[in-house]
This record gives C-alpha cells, structure tokens and sequence, in this order.
DNA sequence: CGAACTTTGTTAGAGACCTTGCCAAATTTG
DNA sequence: CAAATTTGGCAAGGTCTCTAACAAAGTTCG
C-alpha cells in the first residue's frame, strides 16, 4: 500500500528534523546555521536547537567562524568524525584487507595481507581479530570505539543456518554458525556479512562508475564469476541473497550435465577458463590469463582469438543480464575485467548489439580495481553507521 | 543516503496522521475509533479529529453502530467507495478489456470486446473513448469523476518520445507522441500506461500468487514472450523500461543472428514456436499450441516430445533469469503458461533442478488466466488514485 | 426490570514543537 | 567611523497531540 507512513507524535517530529539536519550536515560538510535553515526548510531557532541537540550528543561540533561575506561572521558546524568508527575487512581468497575509518569516511588505518591459504576458521577469525587490534591502536582508538564491521566474502550468506553457502575457497565456512565466529573479530560491535562481489557493487556506486545511477550491474571476473546488482541505488540481494550468481547461467556449448557443480558460464569465462581455451588451441607456457592477455596485446593471433571467445561469452552472458535487468551501465571488474577491460569492452559492446532489443547499456571496466570489495564494505558501514550513531545518541538523551 | 526524511512541521503531522489513519481504515475495513486508536497507536481524540476531517472531505463516511459487543455500541467508519473512480484498460493483441471500479475496487462495470484488428490509433482510442462512456454510464457516475486511467499494453512505454517501443502488434504506436492520444479516452484525468506483461505480475501480486511475496517474476508465454519483475514488493521497470523483456534471451541451438528481429528464446518457445516444432516432427493438423498440448494429454507421443522441449527451453531461460534475480516465485503466465500450466510445472522445475545453483523457487501456474492484466492494472490504479484523492482532499481543505 | 459494569465518545487542560517578528551582536563596506 | 548586512537569540503565538475526567450508550446479572 503505498498510502503508509506511521502515525506521530511531537516528539517524533523533533527526531524527524534533527535526523533531517544531521544529514545535511553530512552532504554539506562545513555549514552554517543559515544555509542549514535553507537546505531543510526548518525556521533558524529549530535550527539552533537542534543544532544544540547534535553538539550535546557529540555528533556534531563547530568548527570555526567563516569571514569574508559581508555581514556577521557564520559559526560553522561539521560532524564529528569521532562520533563513529567503521571496520571494513575483505577477507579474500588469496588477500586479506582491513580498513578503519571514522564516520566522515577517512581512513585511519589500514592493513593488505596474503593469506597462508588452508586456515581454520578459528584460525581466519584470531588473525583477523590480531589485525584489527593493530588498525584500532595505529589509529588510536579503542576497540569499543567501533561503530560496526563490515565483511566481505565469496559465497552466500544464509541467514538461517549462519553459515556460508557456495564458497568453495573457504573451508569450514559451510558449518552452520560458523559465522558467528566473525563476532569476535572486532569487539562487542554489531557486524554484517556481505558477498565480496556485492559489496564491490556498492563500492562502485559509492566511489566508481555508478555514482548517482539508480540502476547498475558489475559483473566480477577472475577465478570465478559473479554479479553485484543495484536496483533504485541499493544493493538488490534476492529471496535468497543468490541474486547475481550467474557462474551457473547456460551458456556456451556441450552438456551443460558436465559442468556441474562448477557454474557452466564459470567454466568457460572465468581465468581458468581462458587458459584451458588458449591452451587448447595451441599457446604454449601460458600459467595464468594475464599471460594470454598480455600476448593479446602483443598481437598473437591465438591469444586474440581466446579474447575474442572471452568477449563472445560474456557478451552471452550479459544479453541475458541484459534483458532481465535493463541496467543503465554494466561494469566489468575483478580480475579480468579490470586487466583486460582495454582488450573486452570493444567486442562486448559489438557482440551485444546483436543480442539485444533495444540499446545497449554503457558497458565500462571497473575503475577502482581491488579496492572495489574494501570500498564497498565501508560504503555500507559508513551509511549503517550513522544511522546506528544517530539512533543511538537521540535514544539516550531524548529532549533538551 | 540511509538517513533522511524530510524536516516537517506540526502541520505536516498532521497529514502525516491522517494518512495513516486513512491507510489503516483501507486495511481494516469497517472500523470503530477505538481500533483505530489502537492500530495506529494515536489518541482518541486525535483519531476522532482525524475521522472528522475525512468525513468532510468525503474520503470516509459512518456506516452504523457495531453492537452486541458489552458497552456502549461504537461508530463504524469505511471508506466512501465514490471518493474515487479507477478505470483499467488491457489492450490486447485479440481483446480490448475495460473495467470501472470504485476506490475500495468493487467493479462497477466492464467491458470485454473483440478487436477487429488493423485500427490506426485515432481510430483504436476512439473505440475505447466510446466504451469508456458506456461503462461510466452503466456505473451511473460522470466521466470527470474518474480518478486515474491506467492502460496495459504491450511494447515498452518510452518516456522521451512518448511512444511505444518493440510493439509489432500494434502499428502505428511507434510514433513519436502517439501514446499522448490515449489522454483522449477518458475525461481530462490522468492517465498511465505501462506493459501488459508488468501489469499482469502486479496484478499477480495483488490478487494472485504472489500475495505478501516480495520478490517474484511473471513469466509470459503467448503468441509472445515477457516477463513483469517485482522486486521489493514494487514493479521494476528497469532503466529504459525494457526489464524482461527475455524475448531476445540466447537460448537454443542454431545461429542467433538468424533470428534477428525475433528474440531467440521468443523464436522457439512462443505459441508459433511449439507449432513450428510439432509440424517439424510429422504432427498433422496442428494449428495452435493448444491443439499440440490437448494431444500431449491425450498421450500423443510426438506432442509430448513437443512438450519436453518446450519446458527445457523454458527451463534453460528460467535459469538464467534465476541466477541473475533469485526470486522466491515465478509465475508462468500467458496462454501457454496458463493453458498447458499442469504439463510443464513439472518438467520445468525437474529441469531446473539441474541448472540452478541453490534451492529452485517455486514454480507456479497462474490463477488469473487472462485476468491478470486488467487485475494489474486495476491493482495500479486503486493504489495511485488512494494517493491521489487523499493528496486532492488534504490540499484543498487543510486545518478544521 | 433495574442496577452495576463496560465500552465509546467528548471536553478541558497541559505539554511539546515550530514559526514569526523583533532585537542585539558581529563583520564588511564606503 | 557610520551604514549596511548577515547572524544569532529571545519572546509570543499557533498548531498539534496527549492525559484525565466525564458523559453517553450499550450489555450483563441479580
């Protein structure tokens, strides 16, 4: 029903209208008491109050006078930016990495680790939690500090059974309440579990190529295949939070039976996939797909006849994203389309021209690159965090 | 930004209430202030301001006492069903279809007509503009009581240009301003057009299958193929409006480039595409899909050959179309979908078993038949005019 | 059949919030 | 240094809602 809105009283308009400055300040930064009466509509002694609320509250706090226009000097708010810290960890298959920002999203600290590879989960989680002691000291903070982590994996996230589904790479993980452990990483702070491939989606909204699209799509390959989905710019997830796992999506030829259990587009698309393909028809000391791109690029004809397979399968594939979701842009990343985005944007977009009704969307290669999963998770925090901080701190000190 | 809202003042709140208590009588039905009071957690007194405003905007009226009950009898309110008029239109392939109802969607009148086929749009909207009239009078209300129109057809409704994208069926659409004729058809209120096949899942989510569901999809089969996506519990159109439209979707053997102009899985799994394969396979006397499902029933081998193929095409294209969106339901709807529901449920969800990486959704027949498009667009129309006959009564009357 | 009980609806008073209008403070401009 | 301009604060007034008490109207039980 779309005639909805919840019945109120005085108190909650109070609420209303300092949530409403407090999010002014945030797009606005510096500001002034003035311009924040313009931005929201709300009188100038509302303003005050409020104002005086959120400075109470430690949310806010003034920054200094602005000179130079004519008339009284203006007294300058911005938020706090240790009103809230932020934890993003992208636990990797072959890297870790951990972020710490405050709640204006400047990072304090940060940490890029290989992984030994093989660990226990209780193993992954003591690291991890090793890890964040040093960003919380580096930045010196306290560990209860910490607003909310956020982490980014491969592999589902079911809400039931607290266990990760589909992640291959991360041994232990399918154990109901395995994710549990992840509490324990950065103190008593709330935590949210994203898919690694999700969560670069988001950070491509948030800092990328999507930045004020409604409606995206990006499509990571590298040892595997996924999709981020971001409909009405918020992550789309799906009954089941399998939305844009399309390793599996027909596509391709032989029997799709034989492919099971590895995602049949997965099979042919993904890095392994390329090898195999180039290795198939002839090259020879090729170890990893970067050495056929490379030699793509330096005008074998066997290379580029690998790309131009690559190109045609996920042209394939995304003909079927496409006339599904009718995105307003695709993006490319992960591994491969990051790398090669300069050898496959050309021929996808060709290839897609026959393949799709109407016009084909902006196809583009990621430009944040491995950053995409930690920049999305801290997307996600940073957006959670100041709701959880303003909720709080208007629960704790109601009125004047 | 997750932190929003708007600032408001107390006037604001007041409508904010109202609206509320509005909304809860369209849930409730006939209701006493009590439960009002109740369900929306406001004061008697308020609730009372509240039922005395909208009575005086005609939006609700008392319906009587409820007595039997200890204690003094309450006063039921309802909504008064003529504050608003919805009319639906489904404009068919084959059949025009109109419906009148009131604002709570009790039909007034309808209207179903066969189409004579080959009309330009002049004359197709006068036709409709004429039938318009005889429902209005039939319901024995003016034409400028109508609320909102809302029209289904098929094609992509594109804003820019105000006409109708990928349309065959109905020439002369494609026009640049074409589908402005359609304000024409009743009186000088609004009007919205939107894809039948959009309208057919709303509809479904409204009156169907997909009642309280969030995300599902509508799978249309007929002489075409589409597919409505809800998401969130809303319609998603998509960034050109052209959301499922999987017509084009690769699926299938053969060059696809020969199938230009048709999509690939419409070439193949479309009414005519089940009749082009029994006539393939030496069945005789086949004019339409439904003579092929009959003789499958009826045991015929070759039919049911027909069958198999049918539901692996759509199988094949239903797992792409999960593997992108993970709805918790998809509906097969359409004549094909609706009509031979009971052989292919089966054999597609078998199929899918085989292609999809986790659990398969539901797979559904549809229960509105050729219901479902004006049902939707009814179901669109009730909820916008709700909005639009609160929004027109607020701003004309405002304090008490 | 009537008194006690229960629920409904209204009225009065009070509290919370926002706004307008006015005035003081602080800075630039001439 | 005075005029102009902008900022910030204060007081008065209006709107909205809530609580509490009361009146009205039905049912239940003796």
């Amino acid at each position: 029903m779309s005639i909805g809105g919840t019945a109120s009283t005085t108190a909650v308009l109070r609420v209303m209208n300092e949530r409403a400055v407090f999010a002014e300040i945030f797009k606005l930064g510096k500001v002034s008491r003035p311009e924040l009466a313009q931005a929201t509509g709300l009188s100038k002694p509302t303003i005050s109050m409020a104002l005086a609320d959120l400075e109470r509250a430690r949310l806010v706090r003034p920054i200094g006078l602005r000179t130079g226009n004519a008339g009284r000097a203006a007294l300058l708010y911005e938020i706090r930016p240790q009103a809230g810290w932020v934890l993003a960890v992208d636990v990797g298959r072959e890297f870790v990495r951990l972020a710490l920002a405050d709640l204006v999203g400047d990072i304090a600290a940060r940490r890029d680790e290989h992984r030994k590879g093989g660990e226990t989960p209780g193993e992954l989680v003591a690291w991890l939690a090793g890890l964040a002691r040093e960003l919380v000291d580096e930045a010196g903070v306290d560990l209860a500090d910490i607003t909310l982590t956020v982490f980014g994996t491969p592999g589902i996230h079911d809400k039931e059974t607290c266990s990760l589904q589909l992640a291959p790479n991360l041994p232990g993980w399918g154990r109901p309440g395995a994710i549990e452990l992840l509490a324990g990483v950065a103190g008593e702070a709330p935590y949210l579990v994203e898919n690694d491939v999700d969560l670069a989606a988001v950070g491509e909204g948030a800092y990328g190529l999507g930045q004020g699209m409604a409606h995206f799509a990006l499509v990571w390959i590298g040892t595997g295949i996924g999709m981020g989905i971001v409909i009405d710019g918020k992550l789309y997830r799906g009954y089941q939070g399998a939305a844009g796992e399309i390793s599996y999506m027909p596509v391709g030829e032989g029997d799709p039976l034989v492919n099971r259990g590895r995602g049949m587009l997965e099979s042919v698309a993904s890095a392994d996939g390329v090898v195999a393909l180039a290795t198939r028809l002839g090259m020879r000391g090729v170890t990893s797909a970067k050495d056929v791109f490379d030699a793509a690029r330096a005008g074998d004809d066997v290379a580029r006849q690998v790309v131009a397979a690559e190109a045609d399968h996920i042209a394939h594939a995304l003909a079927g994203v496409i006339a599904v979701l009718d995105p307003e842009m695709v993006v490319l990343g992960g591994g491969i389309g990051a790398q090669a985005g300069d050898l496959l944007i050309g021929p996808v977009a060709d290839g897609l021209r026959d393949l799709v009704a109407l016009r084909v969307p902006m196809i583009r290669a990621s430009t944040l690159g491995t950053e995409a999963v930690l920049l999305g998770a801290m997307a996600v925090g940073l957006t959670k965090a100041r709701d959880l901080v303003f909720e709080r701190a208007v629960a704790q000190a109601p009125p004047g």
